[in-house]
DNA sequence: GCAAATTTTGACCGATTGGACAAACGTTAG
DNA sequence: CTAACGTTTGTCCAATCGGTCAAAATTTGC
């Protein structure tokens, strides 16, 4: 191996390639469980079925795993807000872009454990990231928002606090997982949770909590 | 000194009183921004102003302190919820539970953020309280709000994901501080902040996003 | 098949960590 | 004053941590 493996042409090996993608799922795993500095080297070789010196073979620190795993974390994250358009009715792409974000919330319960424990540490590693390009997307986004309340279409109010609240009530079922779990019961807690919170998120943005009539 | 610190009749000096103060708020500062892997005995001794040694004569072990700091914090943290209450308006009720959490994420997020923690890390340390205290207290005011909704006084949905909402949308401008921040920019995310995010919230809650008329 | 390049491993290192301990220091009641 | 008790500190230790390194094992290009 000749390269340093994160110029900007990586020029990979078929096994390069395998083991990082095996390394990068294992430390996803165990990341999102118990936070960067609560993870050390070994536990991730371990989960990803190789030696410590092997695995810091193909990364040759433990912030890079977490750098990359977060570089490729962020895109897919905000995929959902990308995908909300000007284009149809505004109920509608408010109401299914809640409900993708729930459906990641539930598909990718550990992508959005791992964001959350880096925001909660002062995101000290994506700081710029946040500044940068997310705040570009949502401002970019609550113009759209903007647009369809002074059209009339969904009530006025603060278009980015409308965005955090989504963020907060869909992500809350990932993050706080366990705690939704102990408050619900065996019984109220099991698979069925997700679409209680799909039913009641849609009532809540929708609808507020007024009596109809 | 003959006692263990740890019986059930702590038996303590006037000095062992103020340290353990000292150490338990120097505590909260270092486990609410590093968690608790993440934070040495020796940060909490700093920030205590003692040497470690010394530190570990007022809590034998790390575990100690932050066993302490979790057992404080639930009953404050669960206050707002039990001062939900049967009489009154409903919809006072609720407002005023909504605003009374949210002044918590600002004044406290400190502790917002430990035990934000706690939950994500699987909550190994207070699972038996999720499950007991807070269950009960929980499927109580559930049962509260789910009268309102018979008598028509608010509109039925599922009281104990609305009771999420509220937990995930108030204690996001705490734990989400930074991200919160970075989005909304200098000039917005300043002290305003949750001032404005107290009338999104209070107007999501209670009228919805449906345009009037 | 073979040489060069890549991959894997065991042994090791310095730094940091949680914690133990005895000695020194301070306080207080008689 | 002084003996008993409470408090503080310096020193030390074993375990764990992130990371190195050279040698061995394996794969790959020709």
């Amino acid at each position: 191996m000749t390269d340093t493996m994160e110029g900007s042409a990586p020029r990979r090996t078929r096994i390069q390639q395998e083991k990082r993608e095996l390394i990068l799922e294992a430390a996803l795993e165990v990341f999102s469980a118990n936070g960067f500095r609560g993870s050390t080297i070994d536990q991730i070789a371990e989960a990803a079925g190789m030696s410590k010196p092997n695995l810091l073979y193909y990364f040759r620190r433990k912030e890079d795993i977490h750098e990359t795993l977060m570089q490729r974390l962020l895109d897919t994250w905000l995929a959902p807000l990308r995908e909300l358009d000007d284009i149809g009715d505004p109920m509608t792409e408010l109401r299914s872009y809640i409900r993708r974000k729930l459906e990641m919330a539930r598909d990718f319960p550990r992508e959005s454990r791992l964001f959350a424990n880096e925001i909660l540490q002062g995101a000290p590693r994506i700081m710029p990231m946040l500044e940068g390009e997310l705040k570009t997307l949502v401002d970019e986004k609550a113009a759209v928002i903007k647009g369809w309340m002074r059209a009339g279409k969904i009530a006025r109010t603060d278009p980015w606090h409308l965005i955090f609240a989504i963020w907060a009530t869909t992500q809350h079922y990932a993050d706080f997982d366990v705690q939704v779990r102990a408050v619900l019961g065996p019984d109220r807690g099991g698979d069925g949770r997700f679409e209680d919170a799909a039913r009641f998120l849609e009532q809540l943005f929708l609808d507020g909590l007024k009596p109809k009539g």
